[in-house]
DNA sequence: CGCGTTTTCGACCGTGCGGTCTAGGATTCG
DNA sequence: CGAATCCTAGACCGCACGGTCGAAAACGCG
């Protein structure tokens, strides 16, 4: 056995406490002893188990995305044609958000945040680069098959990525925000900037 | 006199120097000494002049703003019509936003970081809020007169303001963006969600 | 049970933080 | 010129941080 039963345990326990503290005091108050304090356990053995700070918030963001990227990738593959692609990424984006609004907060506080020991952003914008080109490359199939207008897709994709990733913000402040609602009326507002 | 030359000019220099550092090393490295250091001066004239780390951003903060909202609201006050003056405002914040961009990413990271005393974040949602608001405005504006097609006025204003908020780190990762071209493309981006 | 490994604890270390304090230089102004 | 005020430097304080360490406790297994 590779890792055990405890090392399991005590890791995802420590993500789910990171991720608490991330989003109830911010990246610069969740220290090691905060964490430690929410499991309820020594500092020590948080370094113990991750062998840093950076490490810890590393698999956080890890532990995050590994949950996103299926769903995302299901939702693709069952839409047929450009338009129905990129209405079904929008859709699937805005019902992840709503449903994990505080984990997608704390993990953008990680990635503002987390720097190396040299003073350098641990995640550069190279990430959020590849999601703007990926819906990029969406608009341009659509395009290049008459099934959309013509518009500036770089633009168009920047306004699409923008508004998504500003999406956990606004569901943990306005509790009356329901995924579905959002993710009609978002949907539509993609639909009229393609046409 | 209230406030002599050299006060002015210090609290002038600090800000400028605090706005340098948040770009460069973030909201994290930003400290009282690296200020200090930055100016070739010593840590303790910077609380001298300001009297806590506090004050000084929320100098920076007030200093960043007090520079925007008089161009906006001329350009508001320029334009005849919903259409227009939405599109005036889009135009402007992108111009804004262009020829800004360190300045507004360094607000932005004391927006999302700076806290109290208490540890309750001194900039709340609400700032943000009222200019989502403003844009809700001008879009029922529209709808009322008939310029505007049907459609969700929270949401598109949502997307615009998520948009215009996403910019500021564009524009400084990717020197290739004008402000006039992206003011184009966008105002073109935002005419088509509103038909 | 007994022994080796894994896990936990709490004291401890060096560092950098925001901020205070004292004392002395520079300015201003009567 | 002289005194009051403004400004600056640098030592200093208490604190919280990330991380280390040695010893003790808990566990797994023959």
């Amino acid at each position: 056995m590779r890792s055990s039963f405890i090392e399991q345990a005590r890791r995802h326990q420590f993500v789910r406490c990171a991720l608490d503290s991330l989003h109830e005091v911010g990246f610069a108050g969740t220290s090691l002893a905060a964490v430690a304090e929410r499991a309820q356990i020594s500092k020590s053995v948080v370094v113990y188990h991750f062998g840093s700070k950076q490490a810890l918030l590393e698999a956080v963001v890890e532990s995050v995305y590994s949950s996103a990227v299926p769903d995302i990738l299901a939702a693709l593959e069952a839409a047929e044609g450009p338009r129905a692609r990129l209405l079904a990424y929008v859709r699937i984006a805005v019902l992840f958000a709503a449903g994990n609004a505080r984990a997608l907060a704390a993990v953008g506080e990680i990635f503002r945040n987390l720097r190396r020991p040299d003073g350098t952003l641990r995640y550069t914008a190279a990430e959020n680069e590849q999601l703007i080109a990926f819906v990029e490359d969406l608009l341009r199939a659509g395009q290049q098959s008459g099934d959309f207008g013509d518009f500036d897709t770089r633009t168009v994709a920047l306004v699409i990525r923008a508004a998504i990733d500003a999406l956990p913000e606004r569901f943990t402040l306005d509790p009356a925000m329901t995924g579905p609602g959002v993710a009609a009326t978002l949907c539509d507002a993609v639909d009229r900037m393609t046409r």
